[in-house]
DNA sequence: GATGAATGAGCGTTCATTCAT
DNA sequence: TATGAATGAACGCTCATTCAT
């Protein structure tokens, strides 16, 4: 009994240092010292080493946790995706949720350990698989215009990622610009891919 | 005669560094210490501090100076742009000429001194401007699907930074991707935007 | 009788620590951390300053422990000492023993608590009694030649020292300095010593 | 001229701290902090850092230049040693000119890198030399008894260092061992290894 | 009494910036 | 003007010690 209270309030540390660094770093981008996250949780700066060997041990831990978390969340959505269209509501959704802290990985990425590598592919490779079934379905149903699968996906994430990666261009200071731009971007993108006949003609 | 010598003197020890950092930094990215910088540049660390009184002028000078640089070189591909194809074409020629300074910046941007965000607004709009030109021709001319223009420039734009900032996913070492991948990605967006008659139907 | 068992416990854990100790700088030295310690005991690392206040405590605990021990270990060889041949063969049979920790001791003990001085203190003065009570007799017998006895002392003990603390210069691995050594200096040292006529004239 | 100047000053700085690194390790033994030798040196705790890569790669400098400087030392004593009384005379000379740091070196060569036991080696290995020359010239004309060189040169500097590793328990305060303790351990050691036909008979 | 999570002073190191020359 | 040695604030990390449970 006494252990586990104990265990729980180690653990609890540990989230709660997690959860800071979730939420500063979505703030302030991954180059925050590991001073102000402990500052931030309200504990002191050795504990954070108390709980992660360095900082980019912690640093993995988040973005693992966060690929499988948003993993998790992109496969649940396999079930309600029965078409192009709400395969990519859902998205939209899941990336509002996630928005802050995806748009520092995606925005710095290549300046951070390897392990965010795994994770953005994770990511990726997730959405990846649910978004070919579904747009090869609607392909050979004829409703999704017959073009290379792998680019289709690269382009609504291309598309996504520069609106959350110029942020500030488009939205001005928090708003989320998946809230604001999302039905534009699905509507536009469903429309340039679909095989709509009669209308552009 | 002796100052009119001086300042040349002191016009090319800035403009060495200002090169030798837009090479650095495209290597390296955007965190290279000034003192490599100025090692690089083959002269005293110092000298850096008597040209841009803080690495943050130096890096808005840089931008500035970059965002003019491709601004220009952007603007004259006004001239041989009859087509979507051709300016894409161009584009992704500019492109690849300045492909690792510009996948750093949009990589990096958000980190970057405010002056960042005005050169990628520049860069961006000059080419808005032609791209806007040429798409809303052709869109009359029916030869491209009449969809909203800054949506079009906003996928192709998002698109090739897509991958540019994934470089190290398609391609190996140090390869252009522009090189590698643009063809492809060109080729797919017409197909994508045009309005070709019997193709789809 | 609870209170006996605790108390007894206690001993036990003390003990645990306290033979941890030991044996955690015998391998590594006196900077090992005190968590390590703790780990190694297979107990909290909270419970060595339930026991002692302070580190430096431990040590001195740790070091006088060892001069008692390693002086008793001495003492005893005095039964069986009647010549100076067996008294030295005797000291580096305990030596051997003690290696490690000895040479510990004697390498660090510089760096170490005031009371690390006195168990040198004590361990050597313990050797030099029975010594000089045998060298003396040896000297009046004809059998040492006549000189200072706490010099010849001193010699031994600098010359056994020397090997103990240049191990690695004299030893690979891990191996006793003392087994593989100890014989020679022994001849060595008794050749200097000795008064056998005929011999060196 | 310019440059010569400030090449001066930056040798001074480095010579500056390495000189006090010298004399604080002297005096407070390996461990000081680096910030304590740039206080002690009256520059900033960074200088050190700008003129050596680690505080490692100071110690090796100090190390080694220690070691040349009393290796050339050693060396110049061979002149003047025609016999093994001139010899170790001189060899405590150059001892107690070094005394405080040697006897850091020799007492804490074991936690240092690498460096310090080439250094130790470099030492040693010089007064080997010449003591190896002296001492078998004696023993075929007769005057040392017909010993082991590396025997009798191992139980020489055990002897001293044990006196010098030992300093708080033969000087008090600061005093010089060597000073205090010198002649005797030399007029003993000569008197033990010398064949003085008679005067033990 | 034992626990072990939390603490915080202190360490070696980095680097943009300053300033005497 | 150009130099480059010197600066010092800030960083990630260690570890003996504390204290609520």
């Amino acid at each position: 009994m006494r252990v586990s209270t104990r265990q729980v309030q180690k653990q609890n540390t540990r989230k709660k240092i997690m959860e800071t660094a979730y939420s500063v770093i979505s703030n302030k981008g991954f180059s925050v010292p590991s001073s102000v996250i402990a500052e931030e949780a309200g504990i002191s700066h050795g504990s954070i080493f108390a709980h992660f060997p360095t900082m980019n041990d912690l640093l993995n831990n988040l973005l693992s946790d966060f690929g499988d978390k948003m993993g998790a969340r992109l496969h649940m959505l396999a079930k309600k995706s029965d078409s192009v269209d709400n395969l990519l509501k859902e998205h939209l959704k899941v990336l509002e949720e996630y928005e802050a802290f995806y748009s520092r990985l995606i925005s710095e990425k290549n300046r951070l350990p390897d392990e965010a590598k795994t994770t953005f592919a994770v990511i990726q490779s997730t959405l990846a698989l649910h978004f070919s079934n579904v747009i090869e379905r609607e392909i050979s149903k004829g409703t999704v215009r017959k073009l290379p699968t792998h680019m289709l996906f690269n382009t609504w994430l291309g598309l996504v990622h520069y609106y959350l990666m110029n942020k500030d261009f488009f939205s001005d200071g928090n708003e989320s610009v998946i809230k604001n731009y999302g039905p534009e971007l699905l509507s536009f993108y469903l429309k340039m891919i679909k095989n709509e006949r009669g209308v552009y003609e």
